[in-house]
DNA sequence: AGGCTGTATTGAACTCTGTCTATGCAGTGT
DNA sequence: ACACTGCATAGACAGAGTTCAATACAGCCT
């Protein structure tokens, strides 16, 4: 079916990762893949109850405000993250499903599927 | 010493990730931003022995050659995969010690330390 | 040696991302 | 109602990332 090479080696069975699930998965990892965020990541997830107040994490870095509430929007639509409004501050917290998702590809890399 | 907020909650006792390590693995984690290379460490793991030949991976995408090979570039310098060549071929095989590296800091994430 | 194949590098065009300032919106309190 | 605080959004801009065509390099084969 697919084009084979010469005969450096036998083709790869079937294709590991579809090109879909590589695309939400690359979201997910693309989130990460920026220092601040991923200190962001840690922050909130330091606190199990009850979530991580913004005005907790901006003061954390030398950024601008805009800019803390930006990264934050973008862990949030990456899924790894959400938040609720209590008031006049705004608490964050980890989704640990998107986490564990990620976790399970990285191990899946790890210890190969030798179907 | 920090700043601390009106009364909202408690500060954050100490800073989870320093920013040091977080600059680290988030390199990690950007390189694995993007489709096309998770797709290809995916291929890469997807073979235990002897590594997978470039030969293999350039034909899955429908991306330039040179594209590809820049993606396999940035994926080793991100310690993600490494690769030798033999002969006319050039192999690539995964690092596990960087995945592992990855999914132990998700799962901090997952079960987060509340020493 | 010379030609051929496989892979990497270079340089350029285009797009995306991170950051800022300025502004808007939500909730509190006087 | 008004002012004030916390957080989000909009727009602008510099810098980084993705892609390609062209080229260079490495190894095999005749």
């Amino acid at each position: 079916m697919s084009k084979q090479a010469s005969g450096c080696c036998e083709p790869l069975s079937e294709e590991p990762l579809a090109a879909e699930e590589a695309a939400e998965l690359s979201a997910m990892f693309k989130a990460l893949g920026d220092p601040v965020r991923l200190r962001l990541l840690s922050m909130i997830a330091s606190r199990t109850e009850g979530g991580v107040c913004v005005c907790e994490l901006t003061p954390a870095f030398e950024l601008s405000q805009p800019t803390i509430s930006h990264h934050l929007k973008l862990l949030r639509q990456a899924g790894l993250v959400d938040c609720e409004r209590r008031g006049t501050w705004v608490y964050y917290w980890v989704r640990p499903e998107t986490t564990d998702r990620m976790a399970a590809m990285l191990s899946s890399v790890r210890r190969p599927v030798t179907a």
